[in-house]
DNA sequence: TTGTATGCGTTATCAT
DNA sequence: ATGATAACGCATACAA
């Protein structure tokens, strides 16, 4: 009945159910007891007035914080999307809303004006998406009176900021066992760019190797592009001696996997390809890809459920790690005999 | 020097400045002249206090919103994250923030339990992802007070939501004009889920058969997945006169073509593939995907755009179309003689 | 069990 | 140009 387009508050929700502003606001938070009839009463002046409370003026008041705001390099490669879409799974399922802050670079500029504007914002807890070296210094970043969970993409020091992270240097390790078990002399890794030194994918590929005595070929870098890939892997494709290579994730398995084949090696009768991530096409691919499936979406619940536990218990809570899980398809094999006998 | 945890806030401020609540306001806000050296003052102490302005505060007595919401079904798929990387880009530039909002499903209470939430928090304005039916149902369950604008995959009828769209009919048309250049009798369709009648990728499609003359064949349902292309192409590898076939999406290209490829049919030797979206992986298929390149991080770009025009000008801005662009790779080429003779 | 009064951090209005 | 004060919508300590 209000003029202009009034959005109705709590006092309008009163008025019409005829009682006090406390006695909504105590129906609506539910936390103390309300006679039935009054109780009867408000909630039909709420369907009727169409009132969401305001949570604003919720948290202003109260200090209860129902956001978490989320620091991400970026949100649209899969590791990064998945993760996020496993965390708002979580934080919708309790109740939470969560806010989205990209952060460009690892520049201290666009740093703290992420972390400016989202921490404007009244928030519960903020989680931060660590899979680089933005990540970690968003981290860094962050004031100490905000609880603060990671979803890192390898296991970070103790004591540290509470994680959930992906076990990839296990993966990395298993990944290479079986590279070797097939026969192959040595494994070349074309990784990634590393956050943090002696963990991740590159740590298990490295680990495997020593323990199984082959020699420990120089690290092939990339970026995380296929193209990134691509280029990486043509200096390796005119090396005959080359007959494994581990990769630091799908997208690079198949630009690698590009150069070799348009150099006339056959993947895997010349080359095994593995990738990591087990990204939706690389059943797919031709071959169909070796790879170290990790659970992003996982990672991502994990992660909320970390904060949630924090935020709940009023501790912080232990890490969690997530498995990989080697997935063998097509493109790995033992090296072909000709190679193994020249 | 706060005993407790104590966020600083405007009051202290002034208290560290030795000027009044309101002094402070005005500097922040900057909509107001103030003395240089008063200025100076706030300013020293803002940054000596770490002062964040509260934006919960400020909203709820300014009325001035900064954060919007975006509501999508999914922030994993390719198009979606895309899409949402470029709304997050323009958002952050212009001062917003974005709370994301997953709708599960076109189940009214999923709608309604994210739109409630969502609309919990001050919000400036809405976007809404509208590339499938809970996008489509999740823009008419948004109370019109709100300003929402649409990221659609297809443009919508007009006098409608505000809008930035992709021209995909346009797409669909160029993709099957050329596939019909190079000599195909005609070109079979698997497609996406489509959102609505006579637009889209499949329209256009169609518009080029019949245009030509040719006839038009069924159209192969499939969802989205490489999984769904996979298993939707099966029934059409027996069948040698399908000689070329466009995809709603890239995934479902490499799906088909794994299909047609294990059943001994060549890409593009015996059947063309061309895909849509032109996603990272493309290029890198053996052989390298032909494909209509759609511009989802422009696209969201825009469609924040739109929002940020009305809410600056007052009034609904103008649709805004993205136009796609056929990429020629190694996924498409004549019909082969024999099928041409046969 | 219910109602009244106070205040959360900020901007806006009104004085000075 | 600057300061005092009233709201904003809500939760809660306190009074009834």
């Amino acid at each position: 009945m209000s003029l202009d387009h009034h959005v109705p508050g709590i006092v309008d929700v009163a008025a019409k159910a005829g009682v006090s502003l406390s006695t909504v606001s105590r129906v609506l938070s539910g936390r103390t007891r309300v006679s039935d009839a009054l109780r009867a009463k408000v909630e039909a002046a709420v369907a009727e007035l169409g009132y969401r409370p305001n949570a604003a003026a919720q948290s202003l008041v109260s200090g209860r914080r129902s956001t978490v705001a989320v620091f991400a390099r970026n949100t649209i490669r899969y590791g990064y999307a998945a993760t996020l879409q496993g965390i708002e799974e979580a934080a919708r399922a309790a109740g939470y809303v969560v806010l989205i802050a990209v952060v460009e670079s690892a520049d201290p500029d666009d740093i703290s004006r992420a972390v400016n504007t989202a921490l404007s914002h009244p928030l519960a807890g903020a989680i931060v998406i660590e899979f680089d070296k933005v990540g970690v210094e968003t981290l860094a970043a962050l004031p100490p009176s905000l609880p603060v969970v990671a979803a890192a993409g390898a296991r970070r020091a103790a004591g540290d900021t509470p994680h959930a992270f992906l076990e990839d240097a296990a993966g990395g390790y298993e990944a290479t066992r079986y590279l070797l078990s097939l026969g192959h002399s040595t494994v070349h890794h074309l990784a990634i760019p590393a956050t943090r030194p002696r963990s991740g994918r590159a740590w298990g590929w490295r680990k495997a190797l020593l323990e199984a005595g082959a020699t420990v070929p120089p690290i092939v870098q990339a970026s995380y592009s296929p193209t990134s890939g691509y280029d990486s892997a043509q200096k390796l494709t005119s090396d005959p001696s080359i007959t494994a290579l581990l990769c630091g994730n799908d997208e690079l398995a198949i630009g690698a996997a590009r150069a070799f084949q348009e150099n006339g090696r056959r993947v895997p009768e010349d080359v095994s390809i593995v990738g990591f991530d087990d990204q939706p096409f690389a059943r797919m691919w031709m071959p169909a890809l070796t790879t170290v499936r990790q659970d992003f979406v996982d990672l991502g619940r994990r992660t909320f459920g970390l904060l949630e536990e924090w935020l709940a218990q009023g501790r912080r809570p232990a890490d969690s790690a997530v498995t990989p899980t080697l997935i063998v398809r097509e493109s790995s094999a033992a090296p072909s005999q000709e190679r193994a006998t020249a």
